[in-house]
DNA sequence: CTGATAATGAGAACCGTTATCAGGATGGGT
DNA sequence: ACCCATCCTGATAACGGTTCTCATTATCAG
């Protein structure tokens, strides 16, 4: 997954004609290393244990590259800061996000999508994207375990 | 609809031992008059008309009083701007968005509300609160008469 | 190697929102 | 009707995330 993205970083970086950084590597390596959901806060801090010196301003140019070039999703759960998660090769998916801890979870709903679509075509629109955020208490929270470790 | 809510603000103004001004007044009404999806920007202009003084803070304030206590919703669409729409009386409903003119039309499907709690569930998740936007082009955008009169 | 051009880092600018604070308005108790 | 504690207001500073600016540095085709 990290080796397909940053391949596939590598032929956009060629195919626009613009030149290979070793802070852009950096960032896209540390980002596809991470995971998924990742706010740029935390992207910076994870970059600078490799290298001290990298400014926000080149990992917010970084993430808006891969995010212009479908490498990357940029979600903006609460409003505030955005987070972004791999998205090469990885299918459609919408969030569960708990209020308690923080933790986000992933989920597909086919039957939901469909409804989407022909809810939307009975008041003439045409869906191009939809966001689906379901907010709640997640399971060890419930149990009253909730670790309040947001990510 | 808006003699209700602003009646329902008297009492909780009186309730909570607050005290009323005319400014607040001012902003109340202009609010639900307006009907739905207002931006704070557009709130502070339409209030100015009636009085040039009123403050941005102010506003900003009578609408988080207005919304802390059930009498508006507020949502954002694009991550920028906090809009607002009249809450008391009114059923949940979810929204569609016009990529083409900003035109925002709300809608209800039971079907999907069942489905959303269902797949929490299956993910351990008890759903408190939900966003879905679905975005895309309205019916006059597609036919090419799109106005681009962003609301 | 060299020159054209893209990328970087530091910090200023930006923008929506919230906090601060001195002065003004409100209204229950009298 | 008057006090006066308390709430409200307007102007503006502060805030936080993001983007822009610009002088300097790095990359790479020829």
């Amino acid at each position: 997954m990290a080796h397909a993205s940053r391949a596939l970083l590598q032929a956009e970086i060629s195919r626009l004609g613009l030149k290979h950084s070793r802070q852009r590597d950096l960032v896209a390596e540390t980002f596809f290393d991470m995971g998924g959901h990742v706010s740029v806060e935390q992207l910076v801090a994870a970059a600078r244990r490799s290298d001290p010196r990298v400014s926000v301003a080149t990992v917010y140019r970084t993430m808006k590259l891969l995010a212009d070039h479908g490498l990357a999703f940029s979600r903006q759960f609460d409003g505030t800061q955005t987070r972004y998660e791999p998205a090469a090769g990885r299918p459609h998916h919408d969030h569960l996000i708990c209020t308690g801890c923080g933790a986000i979870e992933e989920f597909a709903e086919q039957r939901i999508e469909t409804l989407q679509t022909r809810v939307a075509a009975t008041h003439g629109f045409q869906v191009e994207t939809h966001k689906l955020e379901l907010y709640g208490r997640c399971a060890s929270c419930r149990r009253g375990g909730g670790r309040e470790v947001r990510p």
